[in-house]
DNA sequence: GTTGACACCGAAATCGGTTTCGGGAATCGT
DNA sequence: ACGATTCCCGAAACCGATTTCGGTGTCAAC
C-alpha cells in the first residue's frame, strides 16, 4: 500500500513478464482467456492504475484537451463560464480524459500558447470560445495542425469544427415575438461588431423586422460594449430619440439589465412603456424586478458537445467540417416583454411614472 | 519544422552528447559557459519545447494542480468561479504549471478520484472548495499523502493548509455596521450549518450583536439553502414574526435577493423598512434597484494565493501548517442598508408603501 | 515423422527526457 | 616531472508504460 502498484509489481507477483500484463490488461488477442482473467484479477486488488506520464510518452499522445478561457476585456464574469466547463469536464471523464485550463491575458500570449502546445503536444487539443467574426486563430490552429472546435463561428470557420447557437434565428424570433405582442418600434441594442454572434444577432433582428413588416431603414440600433454600463448608456441614447422604441432586443442579459437601469432612471417601467429581452438565460434575470425576459442555450450539454466532438477530432475518426452543430435558444418568457401601452411614447412629457408595478408583467 | 525538435536533435546539430544538452539546458554546474550558450542558442533556434510526458515521467512529477468543482447541488451557478480558477490558472502558467479541472458529480465518485490521483500521481496536487464542518476529505487527503489545499477551513483542517476569509470578523463588522446606522433588531439569514462558513458567518453575527450590547438569545434567523428561493422564504418567515427585524445580515448575495424579493412582496421597500447586507460581492448586486451592499473578497487574488501555497507544498519546502491564510473581507457600500425608519414595525399594518423611491437610499 | 498452423508468452526496443557514474584533458601544487 | 584536483563531457541506466519480434509448445494434416 506504500508505493502504487506498477505493472511490474503485478508481473513478478504472477510470474509473468510485464509485455504480458500489458497486453493482458489491454485486451489482446493473444492472451488467454485465462490469463487475463488473473492478470485484471491482481490489477483490481492491487489497485493498479497505469502511470499517466508513461502511457502518455509511449503512445505519444495525452488524452488531455484544453479549454481557453475569454480572459481578455472584463467580460468573462458570465456565469456561465463554469458550467460550460463543468460540462465539459464531465464529458472528458467518462473517457479518462482531461481538461486544463488555459488563461493567456493577451493575444499574443494566446499565440505563443498555441506554439508551445504545437510543439509539446501536451494537449491534444482545444476549445476556443468568443470568436471573433475575423479570428486569426482559426487559420493558426490549422497551420499548427492543432485539433480545436470553437464554440461559436467566424468568417474562417467553413471548415473546421463548431458548436454554435443560431444567434441569427434566436434574434428573428425574438424580434417576431415582440412584433407579436404589438410592437412597431424593435429597437436593438447591439453587441462590438468584432464579436461573430454580435454579428449574427445583429442581422437576426434586421431579418424579425423585416418579417414583421416593418422598416428596417428606421429601426434604430446602438452598439455597445457588452457590460451593464454599455447598455444603460445606449438605452439612455434610443430614449432621446425623438421617436424612442417601444421594444429593445438586447445582446445580452447583462446589457439588458444596464438597459432597464436606464429605463427605470428616465421614470419609466421596464416590460411596460419600453419592453424588453434578453439574451443568455442568465438565472440573476429572474432575481430582479421584473423578471428579466431573455433567450436561453443550454450551457452544460453544450460543454458536452463540445468534449465530444474533440475527442473525436483528436482521435482522428471524423474530419472537422463533419462536425458542425447548429444549436437553437428558446425563449424564457419572464417580465419584461408585453403588449405595448397607449399613451406613450406620444404624450410621453405628460407621463411620468413614479410608482411602480409590484410585480412585474406577464409574457403574453 | 515537420516535426519538433526534440533532445535528440540539437545534440547531433551540435556534436554533442544528449545528456549534456539536457543539463545545460537545466543550468547544471558542469556544464561550462560556453557550451551553455551554444545549446541554448540552438534550442532557441529550433523552437525545442521538453516533451512533457517524458519530462514528467522521468522527473516522477507531474506540474499539474487539480481544482475540485463544487457540483454537487446546485449551488455552483456562482459567477465567482470562473474567476478563481483563472485566477490560479495565471498564476500556475507562470511557473509552467497546469490546471486541470475535476468535476465529481458524487461524494463517493469524489473519493474515488482521490484514489486514482494518489496512485497515478498524474496530478501532484488538489485545490479544494465549498468545505464542510465536518469535512472527511481533510483526512482522506492526508493518508493518501496528496498535497492539498482548501478554499475554506473545517474542524480538521489545523494541520492541513488552507485559504479562507476571515468569516467571522466579516460578519461581526457587518452587523456592527448595521447597529451604528441605528437598528435593534438584526437578523441572520443563515446557510445549511454542515458548511462551515455557513457556521462562521453564524458565530460572527452572534458576536457582533453581542458586541452592539443587544439581546444575543432574543436575535431572530433563519437557516436556510443557499439559493434564492432559499433567502426569499427564510424572509417571508421572518416577516411573520411578532417583532420583524430591521435589518438583517444574510449568508450570501444570492440569499439577499431572494431576501428582497420577499421584502418587496410584503410590500416593503428594501433599504428601507428593511436594511440588508449580503456577501460574495457579486457584480450583479450593483445592478439590482437598490443596489445590494454586500462584503467582498478578492477572487482572483485568491486564486492565485491558492495556486501558489500549493506549488510550494508539492515542491515540499513547506509544511501544511506554514501555509494557513486569512484574508479580510471588506465591506461595499451600496444601496441597501440604511437607518431604520419610524413608524415600522411599530404601525405596520398601517403601512402600505406600492411606491418606492426612484434610486436607492444611500449608505451612510 | 516431418511440416505447418496456431495459440500463447517473453525479451527487448521504444517513447524522450533526467541523472549517475566515470573517464579524459587541463590545471594546479610541489 | 609527476600525482592530485578540477573542469567538462559521454555512456548508460532509469522512469513505466506500449509494441514489435521471435520463440516456445501443441495439435492437426499429409
Amino acid at each position: 500500500m506504500g508505493e502504487p502498484a506498477r505493472l511490474k509489481v503485478i508481473a513478478e507477483r504472477l510470474n509473468l513478464s510485464q509485455s504480458t500484463v500489458s497486453r493482458a490488461l489491454n485486451d489482446y488477442q493473444d492472451i488467454s482467456d485465462q490469463t487475463k482473467q488473473l492478470v485484471r484479477a491482481a490489477a483490481d486488488e492491487l489497485g493498479y492504475q497505469p502511470n499517466m506520464h508513461a502511457r502518455r510518452l509511449a503512445l505519444g499522445k495525452s488524452e488531455t484537451l484544453g479549454y481557453v478561457m475569454p480572459w481578455r476585456d472584463r467580460e468573462m464574469t458570465e456565469s456561465f463560464l463554469s458550467e460550460l466547463m463543468a460540462g465539459m469536464a464531465k464529458a472528458l471523464a467518462a473517457y479518462g480524459w482531461d481538461l486544463t485550463v488555459l488563461v493567456p491575458h493577451s493575444v499574443d500570449e494566446e499565440l505563443e500558447l498555441f506554439q508551445r502546445i504545437a510543439r509539446t503536444r501536451h494537449i491534444s487539443g482545444l476549445v476556443i470560445s468568443r470568436t471573433y467574426s475575423d479570428d486569426r486563430r482559426f487559420q493558426i490552429l490549422r497551420e499548427l495542425q492543432i485539433p480545436f472546435v470553437s464554440h461559436g463561428r467566424s468568417n474562417d470557420s467553413d471548415m473546421t469544427a463548431w458548436l454554435d447557437v443560431d444567434n441569427e434565428l434566436a434574434f428573428a424570433e425574438m424580434t417576431a415575438h415582440l412584433a407579436t405582442l404589438g410592437h412597431r418600434r424593435i429597437a436593438h441594442i447591439a453587441g462590438p461588431e468584432v464579436y461573430n454572434f454580435a454579428r449574427q444577432r445583429m442581422v437576426g433582428w434586421r431579418r424579425g423586422v423585416a418579417a414583421a413588416g416593418l422598416d428596417t431603414t428606421a429601426a434604430p440600433f446602438e452598439v455597445t460594449e457588452l457590460s451593464f454600463e454599455g447598455g444603460k448608456a445606449a438605452m439612455a441614447r434610443l430614449l432621446g430619440l425623438d421617436q424612442p422604441p417601444t421594444a429593445i432586443c438586447c445582446v445580452s442579459d447583462v446589457v439588458a439589465i444596464g438597459a432597464m437601469q436606464a429605463i427605470r432612471e428616465a421614470g419609466l417601467v421596464p416590460g411596460r412603456e419600453v419592453s424588453l429581452i434578453g439574451y443568455d438565460g442568465l438565472e440573476i434575470g429572474a432575481w430582479i424586478e421584473p423578471p428579466l425576459t431573455t433567450m436561453r442555450q443550454p450551457q452544460q450539454s453544450a460543454g458536452r458537445r463540445l468534449a465530444e466532438m474533440l475527442i473525436r477530432l483528436v482521435e482522428g475518426t471524423t474530419t472537422p467540417a463533419d462536425n458542425q452543430e447548429l444549436v437553437r435558444a428558446s425563449l424564457v418568457r419572464r417580465g419584461t416583454a408585453n403588449p405595448p401601452v397607449a399613451g406613450w411614447p406620444e404624450s410621453r412629457q405628460a407621463v411620468r411614472h413614479t410608482t411602480r408595478a409590484n410585480s412585474g408583467g406577464v409574457d403574453s
